[in-house]
DNA sequence: CTCCCCATGTAACTGGTTACATGATTCA
DNA sequence: TGAATCATGTAACCAGTTACATGGGGAG
């Protein structure tokens, strides 16, 4: 699958939800799927031009972009393909592991840093889920996504606390 | 930071191991930095002609690349810099979230797809972690980023469980 | 009337992958 | 001798960001 189906992709599931002009279907990707995808303009307008080129889209009366038929067929598709994960690149572990040339500090500082931006990002998850209504069965996928970041936050969080210590607490070579 | 410098980062941080080709860099950040970092071919020899032309390596006898102290240098104040998160783009959960258009089954699918790969990256960290000294503090780094895989693997069938829970079983209106 | 948000787009640039091309060395 | 691995590189392509350019409409 090439990577510009998963773009297509985030553009088509947006406008599943409602028809909506380009500018909203950024700021729906933004703030709907943005604790897991990212799109910037430079990209989504062009994906419009060519998804309504192919007429998976089209424009309504008031000029928004609405999901065609054969749009939301398409849809269908590229859900069922193999999602891609792009290459891992964590800066923080590339940093960790090269800790002896970095310093203890300049470690912790990292964990400290790492530490503000997980406990924000919980906070803005717990927002998100106390806005959505656990008994609406189109909700719960929503809800599912909500659920894999704060697991993964609280992971990083125990992951954190751990390291920090074996970082501190000077090593001890196993008594024979 | 510009991106380009994280792959800097990744190549100075490899021949701060010891000396090697770019052969060897490249496999050194496949085998060691694997599990959290990737760079290609195409990246890793024009980095290392470029390092080689700002004096930051260079190429010693046998023609192995080696760390000059300027590259050490330069290597410490990389680390030091920001690091740079890449913009999320979970293909999974854009998946998930569309799950309405997908069905429930497809998501059982991408479940059971994921366990698989997650319990297969879970058995890759083990063996490294086996062959790592918790004794020796340089090896301490490795064995935090082995750890960070091993949290987010443990983290994620967590939620794996969770939420395939959460589909199978009919969702209930909380009672009033 | 000015500022901010909505709205649409493009061009230049950067970063990265993939496929290709080439050849030496080693080992069965 | 032929296959596998080590080794170095390039060219074409693709994806994505950023900055720029433009303008309408509403609020204060």
């Amino acid at each position: 699958m090439r990577k510009r189906s998963q773009t297509e992709l985030a553009v088509l599931g947006a406008l599943s939800l409602a028809p909506m002009s380009g500018y909203r279907v950024r700021a729906e990707i933004l703030s709907t799927l943005g604790h897991f995808w990212a799109e910037s303009f430079g990209q989504i307008y062009p994906t419009l031009a060519r998804l309504e080129a192919a007429g998976l889209v089209a424009r309504d009366g008031n000029a928004l972009y609405v999901l065609t038929e054969p749009g939301r067929l398409r849809l269908v598709e590229l859900l069922r393909e193999a999602p891609e994960s792009s290459p891992p690149r964590n800066g923080v572990l590339l940093r960790l592991f090269f800790g002896r040339e970095l310093g203890i500090d300049g470690c912790l500082e990292l964990f400290d840093q790492m530490e503000r931006e997980v406990q924000e990002k919980l906070r803005a998850l717990a927002e998100i889920r106390a806005e959505l209504d656990p008994g609406d069965p189109d909700e719960r996928f929503a809800l599912i996504t909500v659920s894999a970041g704060e697991h993964s936050g609280r992971a990083t969080l125990a992951w954190i606390a751990e390291s920090r210590a074996a970082l501190t607490v000077p090593p001890m070579r196993p008594k024979v």
